[in-house]
RNA sequence: GCGCCCGUAGCUCAGUUGGAUAGAGCACCAGAUUCCUAAUCUGGGGGCCAGAGGUUCGAAUCCUCUCGGGCGCGCCA
C-alpha cells in the first residue's frame, strides 16, 4: 500500500519544477512510513522537511506546496499537514479493501516480490566442522540462515544455500585416530583415551559401524609404545602418527572419510528434520584436489599481492584495511586456512555468484576484513562479501550454564534441543531476537512455559481461524466469497480497521525483514497481526446471521490467515488447522 | 594495548536506516465467556534509553569520550 503514496508524492513533485534539484538527493520511498499513532493517519513522509534545508523554505510551506499539487483519487481520504512538517496520508476504506482482495487473489503468493535475474546470492551458513553433531549454536545459525533465504527470495533474488564442510586438516586426523582407538577397544585392545581426542559416545557409535575391512588389530603396547607424557596435543599427535604407521595412509583416510561422512549425513539429517536445506554441500578437500587453492595463489602471484619473509608466503592484507599482513603458505610448505578460505570466496565469485553472505559466529569477526581484502586483491570488490555475524547462544539448565565443547563431549546438541521443545518453537525463538544479540536459552523456561511461547499464540490464530470454518460448516452454512468483497465496506469496527492495516503492512515488513537481515521484524509483526485477531475474535462473532456482514467478516479472517500462514513459512514455522 | 558487538521497564527483548507522547512478552494488580477453541481478551502500575558532551528543526538511533559486559587479535582450524 506503501506505494500508493509513493505515486501521489512524486507525481505531485513533478509538478514542482524550483524543487527537482533538491529533491533528486533523497528517495521519495524513503521518506515514508506507516504512522505509529493513528491520529496521524496511515502514512506519513519526511520528504518536506528533508528538503526544506537545501531549498532554504520553511517545511511547512514546502509541505503546503507538495500537498497543494497531490493529484485526486479515490485511494485517499485526507492529507494533513502536521508538527514540523509532516505530511499525514489517510487512505481511504477503498483502498484498504483492495488489498485485502488482493490477499485473497495472490494467497500464499501474497507478500513476496517478483522474480528477479540479479544479483545471484549465495548464502553460506552453519558450516560447523564435521567433528560431531550439531549443539544449540549451530541451530541459531541453521534457523537464522534459512530464514534469511527465505526471505531474500520472498523478495525476489535468485539465492542458493551452501555449507562449507571443514574436511580437511589436523582436526580430521583427530577425528579419525579417536574413531580407530574406539574401534580397537571393541577388538579388545584399550588404552586410556586421549584427552585432545573427541570424546563424545557418537565416536564409539561411529567405531562400532565402520566398515575397517583387513584392518589389523594392534596391541596396548605397541600403542603406548613411545608416547610422550604430559602435553595432551603432543599425545594425540604421536598417536595420528602412529594410526598412519600402522595402518598406511590409505587405510588411515578410509577410516576417516568414513568418519567424516557419517557425521556429515548426520548434520544434513539433523538439518533436514529442522527444515534447513542446502543446495551444495561444499567440500574443503576438494579445493586442494582440484587446485583451487594453487589458482587463486596464482592469481594473487600475479598480482603482486604476495611475497616471501622468513621462508613463508604472505598475503599484502594490510593493503586493504587489514591490520597486519597475513601467511598463506607455512615455512614448512603448508597452506594455512586463511589461503584456502581465500580460495574458496574467489571461487564462489567465479561460479557466478554476485553476493556472498556469509553467516558466521562472532568470534569470526576478526578475518573479516582479510578476506574481504582477498576478494579485492583477485579484482572482485570487497563488498561483495557480506558477513553477519551471530552473538553466542549460552545454554542454561536452570540456572546452571551448560558448556560447549565439542571434544569433551559434554554439550546439549540441536537434536535433544528439538525433541525437548520441538522445532516450530526452536526455530521461532531462534530468530525473535537480532543476530548481534547475545541469546540465552534456558532449556528449564523453554519447556514449562512452552504454554506461553509466542509462537503457539500465533499458531492459535491460524488454528482459531480455520476452527471457524469448521463451524460455519456445522451450522450448514456457506461462505459467499463473492458477496463477502463486494460487501467489504461492512467492515467499519475499530478492530476491523485495526487488523487490515496491520495485515496491510506485510509485504513491507518483509522488504524490510529482508533487507536488513532481521527475521525478527517478523517474528514481532506476526505477534502484532495475531494480537488483532484475537482481539477481533473477542469483541465480535464472525457468524452472525446478517448474511453479507458475515461473508465481508470471512473473508477479513480469510486474509489474516493467508498473511499468518505466509509469515510462519517464511520462519519454517507450521501453521496449524487445529491445536 | 588495539579492533568488533552489546548496555532500553523487576526479567527477556523490540524499536521500521534521524521523526511526532518510548513499545511488547513474562511477572504483579483488577476485570471479561448463556455465543465461532480461555493456548483468548480488556484495563492498570512500572523508564535519567549506562553516563557526559557534540551534530540539527528533531537523537534510544549518528560522532567523540568515560564506565560496564561479551568476543577477537597465530606460520591453529
Amino acid at each position: 500500500m506503501k506505494s500508493i503514496v509513493t505515486q501521489l508524492l512524486q507525481d505531485a513533485l513533478a509538478n514542482l519544477p524550483e524543487l527537482a534539484d533538491v529533491i533528486a538527493g533523497i528517495s521519495v520511498e524513503a521518506t515514508i512510513e506507516r504512522t505509529r499513532d493513528a491520529s496521524h493517519g496511515d502514512f506519513a513522509s519526511n520528504v518536506a522537511m528533508r528538503l526544506a534545508k537545501a531549498a532554504g523554505v520553511n517545511p511547512r510551506e514546502i509541505a503546503a506546496n507538495i500537498v497543494a499539487q497531490l493529484p485526486d483519487g479515490d485511494q485517499v481520504d485526507k492529507v494533513e499537514i502536521a508538527g514540523p512538517g509532516f505530511i499525514n496520508f489517510y487512505l481511504s476504506a477503498a483502498a484498504f479493501h483492495n488489498e485485502l482482495r488482493t490477499m485473497l487473489d495472490q494467497g500464499g503468493c501474497y507478500g513476496r516480490q517478483e522474480a528477479r535475474k540479479k544479483p545471484r546470492i549465495l548464502l553460506e551458513f552453519v558450516s560447523a566442522n564435521p567433528t560431531g553433531p550439531l549443539h544449540v549454536g549451530h541451530g541459531r545459525h541453521a534457523a537464522f540462515g534459512a530464514t534469511v533465504g527465505n526471505l531474500l527470495e520472498a523478495t525476489g533474488y535468485p539465492v542458493e544455500r551452501e555449507y562449507y564442510v571443514n574436511d580437511a586438516g589436523r582436526q580430521m586426523d583427530i577425528l579419525g585416530v579417536s574413531v580407530w582407538l574406539r574401534w580397537l577397544e571393541t577388538q579388545g585392545t584399550k588404552i586410556p583415551f586421549p584427552e585432545a581426542g573427541y570424546r563424545g559416545a557418537y565416536i564409539c557409535d561411529i567405531a562400532s559401524a565402520i566398515d575397517t575391512g583387513g584392518i589389523a588389530v594392534v596391541s596396548a603396547e605397541r600403542l603406548t609404545d613411545g608416547l610422550p607424557d604430559g602435553d595432551q596435543e603432543l599425545v594425540i599427535e604421536a598417536l595420528i602418527a602412529k594410526a598412519k604407521d600402522v595402518l598406511g595412509a590409505d587405510g588411515f583416510d578410509q577410516i576417516r572419510q568414513q568418519s567424516l561422512e557419517s557425521i556429515r549425513a548426520d548434520i544434513e539429517d539433523d538439518l533436514a528434520e529442522f527444515g534447513v536445506t542446502f543446495n551444495h554441500w561444499y567440500s574443503e578437500q576438494s579445493l586442494t584436489t582440484s587446485n583451487r587453492i594453487d589458482d587463486a595463489l596464482a592469481v594473487l602471484k600475479e598480482r603482486g599481492m604476495l611475497y616471501e619473509k622468513d621462508g613463508a608466503t604472505w598475503f599484502r592484507a594490510t593493503d586493504f584495511g587489514d591490520e597486519k599482513d597475513r601467511v598463506v603458505v607455512r615455512e614448512n610448505g603448508n597452506k594455512t586456512y586463511f589461503a584456502s578460505d581465500i580460495a574458496y570466496h574467489f571461487d564462489k565469485r567465479e561460479r557466478g555468484f554476485d553476493h556472498l553472505i556469509d553467516i558466521l559466529g562472532a568470534d569470526h569477526h576478526g578475518y573479516v576484513t582479510r578476506v574481504q581484502g582477498g576478494l579485492a586483491a583477485m579484482g572482485y570488490a570487497a563488498d561483495d562479501l557480506e558477513v553477519e555475524l551471530m552473538q553466542f547462544v549460552a545454554l542454561y539448565r536452570g540456572n546452571e550454564r551448560m558448556q560447549m565443547s565439542t571434544r569433551s563431549g559434554e554439550f546439549d546438541t540441536l537434536r535433544k534441543l528439538r525433541a525437548e521443545v520441538g522445532n516450530d518453537a526452536a526455530r521461532f525463538f531462534y530468530v525473535s531476537r537480532s543476530n548481534d544479540q547475545h541469546l540465552d536459552f534456558d532449556l528449564d523456561v523453554a519447556k514449562s512455559e512452552s504454554n506461553d511461547n509466542p509462537v503457539y499464540y500465533i499458531q492459535y490464530a491460524h488454528a482459531r481461524i480455520a476452527s471457524v470454518f469448521r463451524q460455519l460448516e456445522e451450522r450448514s452454512l456457506k461462505q459467499d466469497a463473492v458477496k463477502g468483497r463486494e460487501n467489504l465496506a461492512l467492515l467499519t469496527e475499530p478492530q476491523e480497521k485495526a487488523l487490515m492495516t496491520t495485515l496491510s503492512r506485510y509485504p513491507e515488513v518483509i522488504e524490510l525483514a529482508a533487507n536488513n537481515r532481521a527475521p525478527q521484524h517478523l517474528v514481532h509483526y506476526l505477534r502484532d497481526v495475531a494480537n488483532d485477531f484475537h482481539t477481533y475474535y473477542n469483541a465480535h462473532a464472525f457468524i452472525v446471521d446478517d448474511d453479507k456482514l458475515r461473508d465481508a467478516r470471512l473473508v477479513l479472517i480469510t486474509a489474516a490467515k493467508i498473511v499468518i500462514a505466509n509469515g510462519l513459512s517464511i520462519l519454517g514455522v507450521s501453521a496449524p488447522e487445529t491445536m
